[in-house]
DNA sequence: TTGCATTAGTTCGATATCGTACTATATAGG
DNA sequence: CCTATATAGTACGATATCGAACTAATGCAA
């Protein structure tokens, strides 16, 4: 591979390092003081997937180690915003339900974020975003991949 | 907007906060223990852009607080990759250099990550990049905007 | 010139993230 | 059944990142 191509492929992991950067801190911004994307994408995970998984589950959902997942936990339950009971099938296991709070915690998330969402769909329309995200996906699952092998 | 569009444009800014997880991550694989991203990058931009810049001007190329850039300058510099010197034209700030041991790293860098991305580009061609970066640019410039907005 | 606001960089404190090691439980093989 | 291995979750230590406050130098305006 020249050089100039493999410029391409560094650039392309360069942006999306940037944009995650920046939406992280744009998003946390639109949240509680203290509470961050981590705990708002749990919540959210919980929401649309349905709850009730383990803490493993959650941290293979969104790629991080499980100690990352642990401590994204405690926060939401030291704020009420989750349940971890025991996991009836595994006795070393536990399950991830949600309080009320926490369904209020992301329902007001989801509507602080919305302008914002509105203003970039100004710009970009669903149909842009429905092209890049599948590609993305398909990234992603690649690099997944990679990790295992 | 409808919840299912909104749930789109999460669901775009999910994917690329995991796929900037798992590059980091496989990238760092293939450094020299102790190394990170943020330092193979700022020596890549040296490269690219020409070296002599600023820690402020680093630090906005890459949308950093200019603290972590203090500290990424620190541990190249502690390395010898780098060296910082006075700026001539500002008695507050400095200038970054690559010194021979700095362009060395670089190049080594980019041969290690080579085969990665020769893999990448396997099942995802130049075109394929060259067609989701510069929307991808686009949708980085918008958040920048709107970050000083 | 003098005084005030601005800017570059650093220091410091807080914390999110992550790897290693540990405990408890589960599972497979003898 | 018993032992060895694997797995779920946690505790702990290291560090990257970031915001607030600080220092020093600059620029501007009276």
């Amino acid at each position: 591979m020249d050089s100039k191509t493999l410029s391409h492929y560094f650039m392309l992991f360069n942006e999306i390092g940037i944009i995650a950067q920046l939406s992280r801190a744009l998003f946390e911004a639109r949240l509680p003081d203290g509470f961050l994307i981590s705990h708002f994408s749990v919540l959210n995970h919980l929401i649309r997937v349905g709850d009730g998984p383990t803490p493993l589950r959650l941290a293979n959902a969104f790629q991080v180690p499980k100690t990352t997942m642990t401590h994204t936990l405690s926060g939401l339950e030291k704020h009420g915003l989750i349940d971890m009971r025991p996991n009836p099938e595994d006795g070393r296991s536990k399950c991830v339900w949600l309080t009320d709070a926490g369904r209020d915690f992301r329902d007001n998330a989801i509507a602080a974020l919305g302008p914002d969402m509105a203003q970039l769909a100004e710009r970009y329309p669903p149909e842009f975003i429905e092209d890049v995200t599948p590609k993305l996906a398909e990234i992603r699952k690649f690099l997944d991949a990679a990790r295992e092998g």
